[in-house]
DNA sequence: TGTACATCAGTGAACGCGCGTTCACTGATGTAC
DNA sequence: TGTACATCAGTGAACGCGCGTTCACTGATGTAC
């Protein structure tokens, strides 16, 4: 829609992105319309397939991108474990949390991209790397045990994962709708979650 | 597309949800096409208007169905509290991921409906009774801890329902089809990580 | 500093497609007398 | 038992719509000489 000065567009590409984020906002991944993007943008139908080989590209673009600030915002709240390991696990619980309420659009594309991760390398890569933090923490739970008691750190890391999961997209606030209601912060709940299971494993 | 005898179908309704879930179940509940479906019953594409408002009321009558079969079989599961509280609540996770298993297409109908929850209040309250389920086993694990150190059941019913909803939809085979890979079985998985928190909690 | 030319990011028109929904209608069913 | 009629589950054609993608093209950019 936005008149542009040039014929050439500068930075489309981000441009495309910001807009299908915003699209993705309001309405999903599913929701997502490529002739709605470029119109928003102010370019025609075909343009984007100068930047993106299809609709799918895009998506798996936005959540490539999503993977990398999720992964670096987890990182970041892990701390390299400080002040100690269960509270360092909380950071990333709180972060993630916080990820998905700040970024719906960019945690929609992440998982609910409406094809298989598998189909694009690099996608699942990253995925990888966002949940190899979750592993850190775990690892770092566990080694704070007595030997011979350590149950798998994979398996820590996947029950954090998890509830993380679990309660974000049943009670954050997002573009698919179907959201609940809850009497309490979903942070406060996701809290005290981690705790007592923490608590029973270390 | 199946040719039929009479000029009246008899039974419509119920077949117009049969073959909605296969198409959600091949390709989700927004992959799901209103025209498709009549195709596939063999009527025009007028004729599901006979028996649903629109597209959603068709997709939220089949939600309904599925929190209600999954209520039923959560309350079979829970089976009173037997043999013990803690037992019982592994039971209802595994019905819960034997639901999600079994029944993609209502799952994904349930927790993707694609519009609010809010929107058709018999919806919603079935729902809520497939929670209260969960709320009844909660209560009876929290019942059978000493007095004074019981944390309210609410919240070990909220908790165990994220648990169970963050492994199904990150691990168990959907038609939304981003499901990781695992080297062991959901289940064991989930039983696990409530084992662990349950410990915790009583 | 100026010019020719390769590169490439955009255009716009077109293709084929299928959707959701409405409408006036018609064929079958069953009920009242 | 037979008939008139109301009911209602289906039809089929049409409406308006917008999508994703391809294609031959053109305008702007920047680089080599």
């Amino acid at each position: 829609m936005a008149a542009r000065a040039s014929y050439h567009h500068g930075n489309l590409r981000e441009a495309l992105i910001a807009a299908a984020l915003d699209m993705i906002r309001a309405s999903g991944p599913n929701g997502f319309t490529l002739a709605e993007v470029a119109r928003g943008v102010g370019v025609s139908g075909a343009a984007p397939y100068r930047h993106f080989r299809d609709r799918n590209a895009l998506i798996a673009e936005i959540a490539k991108q999503g993977f990398e600030k999720f992964a670096e915002e987890l990182f970041a709240a892990w701390d390299e474990g400080r002040p100690n390991a269960v509270a360092a696990v909380e950071a990333c619980a709180r972060a993630y949390l916080g990820f998905a309420r700040r970024e719906p659009a960019f945690y929609a594309a992440m998982f609910e991209p409406g094809f298989p991760l598998e189909d694009d390398p690099a996608l699942l890569a990253a995925s990888e790397r966002a949940f190899g933090v979750l592993r850190l923490a775990a690892d770092a739970v566990v080694c704070a045990m007595q030997r011979g008691k350590r149950p798998p750190s994979l398996m820590v890391a996947l029950h954090v994962w998890s509830m993380c999961h679990g309660v974000a997209s049943l009670f954050i606030e997002g573009p698919s709708g179907s959201r609940r209601k809850l009497p309490m912060a979903p942070e406060d709940l996701l809290e005290a979650g981690l705790l007592i299971y923490l608590q029973s494993v270390g």
